[in-house]
DNA sequence: ACAACCGTGTACTAGGTAGTATACACTACA
DNA sequence: TGTAGTGTATACTACCTAGTACACGGTTGT
């Protein structure tokens, strides 16, 4: 499960080719953790951070928040918290597309989003 | 927030008005639990149980679980776990669909559940 | 009357989460 | 050559989660 780590230190290390700031320890400082704790996340020799630092550590090394969040095995509280309030409706539909490709989620996505309603 | 403790409390008080088997002592022993930290849960002196007991409690007490975890705040870690699998698509269209009425994501669900796909 | 059952008060806890603080050895630059 | 910056090892911690264990006094059934 050193998926998150690895990935954070991989995409640390490109930004970092071409741009100093991008430090174990200038990262952290920028994002507000020290940076031993930085560096034995990306080693995973820790468990992934709060949502909340996930979310500013993505903002730094350029990533989608939710993508990083995901690898961390976390889902957003906000999305969390649009499913808590009509459970029964998001739960059906959430299940309903568990198993289907991509492309037909996208459509569903694409149908809502430019939607006719 | 005793949301959660006062509702299962009302629900279980409903059902033992015409089953003795619905007591504090049984359910908790049927669910797994110290009859005594049922009590909390039911007045709100504790938070919610883990999801595990949350489910096994919704069971019992005859209310849909994904309901009941959303008295809880929380969500089912299926769900998650579908969400978790595929961020950027689902994060969109849960977004996507926070503000639309009830009567749109109905619409939607029954797209899928009757699904041309 | 008494056994069985009832809900609850009190005290406690193992394990997890999300980190901090400090010190160390190495490298790079001027 | 020294000083500024680098990643990491070690030790520690406050707070949270999800409960347990036991005892108590009140109520009910027979």
């Amino acid at each position: 499960m050193t998926d998150f780590g690895d990935f954070v230190r991989r995409q640390r290390e490109e930004l970092r080719a071409e741009d100093r700031e991008f430090s174990v320890r200038k990262v952290a400082q920028r994002i507000g953790v020290q940076p031993s704790y930085l560096s034995k996340v990306e080693r995973g020799e820790v468990a992934p951070p709060s949502e909340a630092t996930i979310v500013k550590l993505a903002g730094e090394i350029d990533v989608d928040p939710d993508a990083l969040l995901a690898l961390a095995g976390k889902v957003s509280s906000d999305l969390k918290e649009v499913i808590r309030k009509r459970p029964l409706l998001f739960a059906e539909l959430i299940r309903g597309l568990k198993d289907l490709p991509d492309h037909a989620v996208l459509r569903l996505v694409r149908e809502v989003r430019d939607g006719e309603w």
